[in-house]
DNA sequence: CGTAGAATTGAACACTCTCAATTAGCGTGG
DNA sequence: CCACGCTAATTGAGAGTGTTCAATTCTACG
């Protein structure tokens, strides 16, 4: 067995500690560097604010959440991170925000020492570092806007948008992440988040098939109200 | 004289229309790029959101708001860039949100293909383009977490001890901008921002001389407001 | 000075939050 | 396979923060 789950009370990756480097990969299809692959279990921390950064991630299987929280506990989460996406990349030496596994996920990582080198002389490179970089500001752009501007409604609406573009399978949206998370992610309380997806199904634009089973049964409503 | 001013009802860059060639610079000293230079009027648009991303910007002098809209009116702006700030630079090929002169504003102007062109060739200037976007993303992330999770008083707050850090100048706060633009970009009305301000000033924490004159009195006290 | 826009302040309202109770969903173990 | 138990989600009622609308004051500038 080649990735390990580390369960929520053992904790994140350990001080010294090295994933595996049996599977090897490219992060973005193209970095040309030697990775490794590790799985962290449901809410299991992958690395927190402030720490040094060490990795630079991409997701395989599962989902992740970045956030940062203030003294007292608020959170705001700034992104999910799904199969495929890149994340953990900065150009300083620390992480600027925590990432946890929404579910139990798999990661594939390349040291971060790497990346820099090849950064050095590739041009190649550091124009996929700033390309992701890139979609990571206007996702933050866009968002800005949401947290700033948007009635409870429409953020709800523009998260199913969002989710229903970047997850949906079979014609049916399998959210990975809990009313809270939402919550966290929209600037709401998940009470709000619940009430309003409620408000969506009454007004028959979804079908709650099981809390977190979404049936979009009218896409272009949804997007009026996105305003 | 090199420079112009549009006034706001004769509006933006005219299509076609080059900026003056005779002032000459660098944009983050050191594209080794020619450069013009230009003066926008007060409240004149640089550049509309979805517009052909032609140039890189460059403030000299004054204070630019970069800010999207929805379709009715709700604007939310994204930042302030003030002297020395680079702003306008995009991976594709449209800007993803309009900017306007706050006051009166002289800007550095670099062809975006001038830069696209070495980057293709030259590492260290897409290095430079990736920290201008990293700077924005970091920026983004910190203004998230004050638009989805804390209360007027810690916005206002926040604003105050950036805006002290930016252009505070003999220990005088002199602000560019009106209490409609602090609260589109506080996600927050004017009025809010004006209570707090007031509420501020009752504390003792500042000094209002003037409605955009601001004289920090207790910077320590607006650190553990913002949480 | 006079005027127009900007800022302040007040009062009532509304949207979202908080607190609480109930229901649903899901994994575990008998 | 069903029952149990725990967590997640829903729903309700009341409270609160920030908004809206309106009136007044301030200030910058011609």
């Amino acid at each position: 067995m080649f990735t390990q789950t580390i369960h929520p009370t053992v904790g994140r990756l350990p001080q010294g500690m090295t994933p595996p480097a049996a599977a090897r990969g490219e992060i973005e299809g193209g970095f040309g560097l030697v990775t490794s692959e590790f799985t962290y279990g449901k809410d299991v921390e992958i690395y927190g604010e402030d720490e040094p950064a060490e990795y630079v991630y991409q997701v395989i299987r599962g989902a992740v959440r970045s956030y940062k929280l203030l003294s007292d506990g608020r959170r705001q989460i700034n992104a999910f991170y799904l199969a495929g996406d890149v994340f953990g990349l900065e150009t300083g030496p620390l992480h600027r925000l925590a990432t946890e596994a929404v579910v139990d996920t798999t990661v594939r990582l390349v040291k971060r020492n790497a990346v820099e080198h090849a950064a050095t002389t590739d041009v190649e490179v550091v124009r996929k570092l700033l390309n992701v970089t890139a979609r990571d500001l206007k996702h933050a752009e866009d968002h800005m806007l949401l947290l700033g501007r948007k009635t409870a409604l429409e953020r709800v609406a523009a998260f199913l948008l969002e989710m229903d573009r970047r997850l949906t399978v079979a014609g049916l949206l399998a959210l990975p992440m809990c009313r809270r998370d939402i919550g966290d992610y929209l600037g709401l309380t998940l009470e709000t988040v619940s009430r309003s997806l409620s408000q969506l199904q009454e007004q028959g634009i979804l079908d709650l098939s099981g809390a977190r089973q979404i049936l979009v049964r009218n896409r272009q409503r949804l997007q009026t109200m996105n305003a």
